[in-house]
DNA sequence: ACCATTTATGTAATCAGTTACGGATATGTC
DNA sequence: GACATATCCGTAACTGATTACATAAATGGT
């Protein structure tokens, strides 16, 4: 090993700061992900992390339509539909459309469905668990990320390089 | 407008917490991205965000091979490999093998490249000044990320969650 | 010099999201 | 009731990253 694990890149990242934040954001996400992935295929589950917040959603009973949950969940309606037929085939959601409007989807879990969110609450649990003792080591980053949201909903980047520079 | 822009959603968002961070920082990550890129199209510069920080690390002068970029950068080598193709097809970059090792295709700015860069250096200017004064407003979100990352690499979150649940 | 192993790079396949667009249903106005 | 418009959802195409695999060059032990 000729140079040590990470240090000197990892400070030289940092140098670039706020200019490269877009690339460090999305490798974080893509690591955690990827981590998450991990603990069900240990544990022989067929789930995935990124089904995980639409099944939470419909884990507490209440049906949502794919919509609601775009919503809800700040994604595309299309990730959601994506995510449905995931679910569906796999048997853990059901669907109907709504009565009152034909062009809603509903959808809720199915008895399987509801049998795995039995089977896998400790694990969500200890996911929850873990998020929060790794937020708490960090000094709260949610937080932090929660306020650059704020900043950047009160002032888009754009106006902000203008700002800066005709 | 029926409900509040985003209000409610975004609260029920952050009440998921830890456990939805991966796609929250994906998504930021997607609009910072998407925002930087139409600050070059509106000058109708032939560049992309994603190229910035290759561009960046050969604006120094020094010339760097795939891999040294890739560590320094923490990305894949295919991923600067790519980049690499997109900057030469734009006649920006141009690499040659080194002379003392073959393998390795060490990359420099052209002329046009330059000339970009110095054309350039007044936005990526502004757009560091913005990505300061943003941070600046968030409470430093970078450093709350830096110390994710150094929490993920003192204990990846697979073992955390294990150990808050066998 | 030779062969095994490691390193640097590239190509192909995959993945999870997006935008673009189209079809079906609701809604509001005449 | 009919037509224009808006909303809900889905399919297709694109994006930007990754992993898996392949190739070429260097290195080291014999």
């Amino acid at each position: 090993m000729e140079k040590a694990p990470g240090e000197p890149v990892r400070d030289t990242v940092r140098a670039y700061g706020a200019a490269a934040l877009g690339g460090r954001l999305r490798r974080l996400s893509d690591r955690t992900d990827r981590e998450a992935k991990a603990l069900y295929e240990e544990r022989g589950v067929a789930f995935e992390q990124r089904w995980f917040p639409v099944f939470n959603c419909l884990r507490s009973g209440e049906p949502m339509s794919v919509t609601d949950l775009a919503d809800r969940l700040q994604v595309s309606h299309v990730s959601i539909s994506v995510i449905r037929s995931a679910l569906e085939k796999e048997g853990l959601v059901g669907s109907r459309a709504d009565e009152r409007d034909g062009r809603r989807r509903v959808l809720a879990l199915t008895d399987k469905g509801m049998a795995l969110a039995r089977q896998l609450a400790p694990l969500f649990d200890a996911l929850d668990k873990a998020a929060i003792e790794l937020n708490a080591e960090a000094g709260d980053a949610i937080a932090a990320i929660d306020r650059l949201e704020d900043a950047l909903e009160r002032k888009p980047l754009s106006r902000r390089v203008e700002d800066h520079q005709g």
